[in-house]
DNA sequence: CCAACCGATTGATGTTTGTCAATGGGTCGT
DNA sequence: ACGACCCATTGACAAACATCAATCGGTTGG
């Protein structure tokens, strides 16, 4: 609460609606991806996939975080509904990365990240 | 799950650790903003005051969205919470703009959105 | 001074979310 | 065939969240 700034002058009673930037259903798109974004534990899968030359074997990120085997699990599917990951199998283990071709507007927020 | 790729050998029962790409702490810090950010109502707001070259009279986004005045002022509360919004109180009318100094790594996600 | 207006806070409610224990389904080495 | 290993799913539960109705405090015009 302070700063001076140039504040538009008003009246009274009179309120008029913003003008959106995206149509809600974008908005609403754009939120998904940030809601899988915005946990602490999915943050650093993201992150490490992002700088991962390689799939990285989820068991390694059980290994990893100091959470339950199940509950890594449960952060990878949210990842992976989200479209930013991907998994692959290979016998018993499973491979995540960084979904290759994330829409544009996606992989601008992925980037700006860390 | 698909896609063939280079996939790591590996050894049954050797997980090891992955190296994460910033502190905890820090993951848990962009992990808020994120929070702040991934709701539809707030996202339009951040974006519309993104847009906007004048503060943004807290009544017209109440004017904006489908919801009651005090869930709008709720979400104004949780971007001012995270630091990305500051208010200005003039007469009866309350200003929102998007913070203007904000750290780096946050300016660069809210550049990213859209 | 009073009524109208703007905006924040409080209280209540239904929903979503993060977590774990328990379980189930594959895959491999022996 | 058996046991060990990896990973996903289910069920349960507490915590966090989005929303609204009601209320309150501050400001202004009449």
């Amino acid at each position: 609460m302070a700063k001076l700034a140039v504040l538009p002058e008003r009246e009274r009673g009179v309120c008029c609606a913003v003008e959106l930037e995206v149509p809600d259903v974008r908005a609403a798109e754009i939120a998904d991806v940030l809601k899988a974004l915005a946990d602490p534990t999915r943050l650093q899968m993201v992150l490490a996939l992002r700088a991962a030359k390689e799939p990285v074997c989820i068991c390694d990120f059980t290994a990893t975080f100091d959470l339950s085997q199940p509950t890594i699990s449960h952060h990878a599917a949210k990842l992976r509904e989200a479209g930013l990951v991907e998994a692959t199998r290979r016998g018993i283990w499973t491979y995540y990365r960084l979904a290759p071709h994330l829409p544009a507007p996606v992989r601008r927020i992925v980037e700006a990240l860390g």
